[in-house]
DNA sequence: AATTGTGAAGGAGTTCACAGCC
DNA sequence: GGCTGTGAACTCCTTCACAATT
């Protein structure tokens, strides 16, 4: 490794490394020792041991040979290489079923992330309050956004309206959309876009789980 | 491709298929013509048309050269790949936030996923209706899974219970685990597991919304 | 003695490019 | 002519194995 460090915080990590990345952060935040070896950190995130020592290596050297990493330094590093280091804004769009949920979830909190607005369209859900927040009219998405420095939204409207309020996210400045709608939305290459279908991650599971008599797979593993 | 139909069906497919497959049911479904093409499907899905046609020809050679897929027949043999031939039963295990909102989120059943009963510990939420369905106390677990013909569990306890959880569904026979507890859990072979942590998801978008303005790469793929 | 960091080998997944078929 | 099915090339990811370091 003979790249300077700002070379390292420029280059683009592999987009598995990415993957595993917050999972190793999970269990950093759990670890009880100052100090983790590789071995350690791949059996609490379920991956090979050298696995984790390529997927650092990209970070930096940021371990001790003979030692391991030190834990509160690679959490650091990590949440500093997923632009965690300071809290991050977000807003929920649809407050369905699922939107209502999310914005009662306590897991993002606990992570960084702090939901600062909820929008929807039916009158008859704006204006209420959802977990301390009052859901704001759809119309005023842009002037919320800006007004609370929104970065990140969660969308969770149905299918048929989320290329359209991705739209409005977009042209409202967000940078960052994770649609739970079962559509594809299309957005420019400056907003990254990640999709969670509940229904395809059912799906999945479905075939594994008739597969799995006849073939002793375990898929509890890194997000594919 | 010289394999009997047996073998087909008995031959695993690689994951990465595995995990495309219900993206392309899920374009066949909204797909007006009674014919599509591999181009077409990978345009809706999002992929190349070269990789729709490797992952059909995975099942056998439903297509036809010079016209393309029939679109029933071929939802009809993913479908049957996936273990989604009949409706499938799922419990939910843990209902705070999450797993309320996920009782009573029509996705599921929209995908031939029938959720017929809902867990928890907390003898304040146990008892009450939620979604059509009356909340059991966990004891009962064991019972109800055998009497409902349970097939499938969504985890949406606490991290602290989850691996309990788990452990009283793999003991009462659930061959599917999907968990949404942010923590790795264990499970003999035979049982599929698979992780849905939105706090992972979140951070992963997260390093992709503070890179995507120095490089443009857009992420709506498939899963890597 | 223990453990990292990494070149090299191996494996999986993707894309190309075109023969084969309708 | 249009589109599928697939060998071959290519790219990306994982694992091995060991020199380097503390």
């Amino acid at each position: 490794m003979r790249v300077l460090f700002a070379d390292v915080s420029l280059s683009r990590l592999p987009e598995a490394t990415v993957a595993r990345l917050p999972v190793y952060l999970r269990v950093l935040t759990d670890a009880t020792e100052a100090t983790i070896s590789s071995d350690n950190l791949a059996a609490g995130a379920g991956v090979n041991a050298a696995q984790v020592r390529k997927d650092l290596s990209h970070l930096g050297s940021y371990g001790t040979r003979g030692v391991g990493y030190d834990v509160s330094y690679l959490v650091r590093q990590i949440s500093r290489q997923l632009g965690l280091s300071s809290d991050r804004r977000v807003a929920i769009v649809g407050v369905g079923n699922l939107g209502h949920a999310l914005v009662r979830y306590g897991g993002f909190n606990a992570r960084g992330f702090r939901v600062v607005a909820a929008f929807d369209v039916d009158p008859r859900t704006v204006g209420q309050q959802v977990g301390g927040l009052v859901v704001e009219p759809f119309e005023r998405l842009a002037e919320v956004v800006e007004e609370k420095g929104v970065e990140l939204a969660l969308l969770t409207t149905p299918a048929s309206a989320a290329q359209a309020a991705a739209d409005a996210l977009v042209e409202a400045g967000v940078g960052s959309i994770l649609n739970f709608a079962p559509a594809r939305v299309a957005a420019p290459p400056r907003v990254a876009v990640r999709q969670v279908d509940l229904g395809v991650e059912l799906q999945i599971l479905s075939y594994y789980g008739t597969q799995a008599s006849t073939d002793p797979v375990d898929l509890d593993a890194a997000p594919g």
